[in-house]
DNA sequence: CGATGCTTTGAGGGATATCAAGAGGGGTGG
DNA sequence: CCACCCCTCTTGATATCCCTCAAAGCATCG
């Protein structure tokens, strides 16, 4: 994936929720950065850490997680090509989680102070990328209450429901089908629920034949099915289009 | 509680964690806001809602919360002097979630309006707001964890860790106790347990001496302890001074 | 002083964590 | 090319935690 399209890719992830003026495309064209590629698993941003640089991802998927003293892990969220699984590092310096790939993914890295210098240049540049932290800080919202307040099952089925759409956002689907390469295990770490308990609730949420999750691939066969299950409602998301696949 | 004082409350807030520059502390001094007053489980923010103004705490504490379609309530967080509970609404146009009172509160309610003038006037004050809303971001995503990965006993403690550190941050503590007006079934639509567990293990963590709630008033006993047994470290709050009661 | 709402406590049953073991698939090295 | 190994998925059995239900205690307030 090179330099332009990264470039392309935020101007589009932006563009989802916020209007872009061509001076704010043109100063997002002119961001230098640097691109690199991680395999599975591998963690490009350490909890602790201080980073000069926010990362973009280009391709793949990407989650942010916690670990605890006795090595629990708890995944927050997963981001997908055109997220900025980082950006909250240009005003809390000190990261207070892991980012890691989830399947192979490329990240493009961008740094701070371009980016602040653009803010300076372009206020709604920043007012776009604050508005993306926001859209992260309400998924953080209904994260905690998909684990807190809804079934294992309501709560997978939501979290498949989340992804699925915001994939289709970014024109990442293959029809019903997006890649999602993560475990069994990793689900667990997601919804907080045991590996065995993970399995059961997926062979459930087959049983109702809305949804497929197998060998990294989510397929939807019912999208309207689904969302009743999960109670999902996009409006968290804040997207201007809903693209048509609500029910 | 006069204007005076909303606008000394949000500057002193807002110094805990980014620098204001004169010209800041005068404009947020020039922001009109109309006070109100709410009574215990009384909302003053809907979802669904679009708001035109954003709401300061003024005294009281207030709780963001989601509620599902089968009337299962999840609190998110909680909010004190000083904080916006729904200064997103700036961007997000539409409320993805509720905020109440918990006790009786006082609320300043501030045009979203004259917010962006004062933004678009001094973009280091937008920063420091901006800042603020990735604080909040990182209560939410230390939240996920806490009801995930944590212990009943370890998840509670970890609560009363970072609002008594938060209290004690913003002035409101009285010497080690706190008054946290929350009921027993409130705190297990936070933690997302039944209210026979969170007696359990309200009582739990009594017997180890390091708090004690009860009547609405937190009470600290041993500060040291109680970190221990929550795994709670301040950083994610991002406080420019820890004030001296970290162990 | 009865009514109401919150807290406290007990009993029982169900959901899920934990433990254990086998199946399947891909990669590696002989 | 095959055998082996490792990792993940799959499934079953058991134990435990916690949810649910029920009821009593306690304070506040009309």
């Amino acid at each position: 994936m090179d330099a332009h399209n990264a470039h392309q890719l935020l101007v589009r992830s932006l563009q989802t929720h916020s209007r872009l003026a061509k001076q704010d495309v043109r100063e997002i064209a002119a961001l230098p950065h640097e691109i690199r590629e991680f395999q599975p698993g591998e963690d490009f941003i350490h909890q602790g850490e201080a980073p000069k640089v926010a990362a973009l991802v280009v391709s793949g998927t990407v989650g942010r997680y916690h670990i605890l003293r006795n090595g629990r892990r708890q995944y927050i969220s997963f981001h997908i090509a055109g997220d900025l699984p980082d950006v909250q590092a240009l005003f809390l310096r000190e990261m207070d989680h892991s980012v890691c790939a989830i399947g192979a993914a490329i990240v493009a890295f961008v740094p701070h102070r371009m980016l602040m210098r653009a803010f300076n240049r372009r206020p709604s540049f920043a007012f776009a990328i604050w508005r993306e932290t926001l859209i992260d800080a309400a998924i953080f919202r209904e994260a905690v209450t998909n684990n807190g307040a809804r079934s294992n099952v309501a709560g997978m089925a939501h979290l498949f429901c989340e992804l699925f759409y915001r994939a289709r956002e970014a024109g990442l689907n293959n029809g019903m089908t997006w890649d999602f390469p993560v475990s069994l295990t990793q689900l667990g770490e997601t919804l907080a629920i045991a590996i065995a308990t993970v399995h059961r609730t997926l062979r459930e949420l087959r049983a109702t034949s809305t949804v497929d999750f197998r060998d990294g691939k989510l397929v939807v066969n019912d999208w309207t099915g689904l969302v009743k299950i999960a109670e999902f409602d996009p409006g968290y998301l804040h997207t201007r289009d809903p693209l048509g696949i609500s029910p």
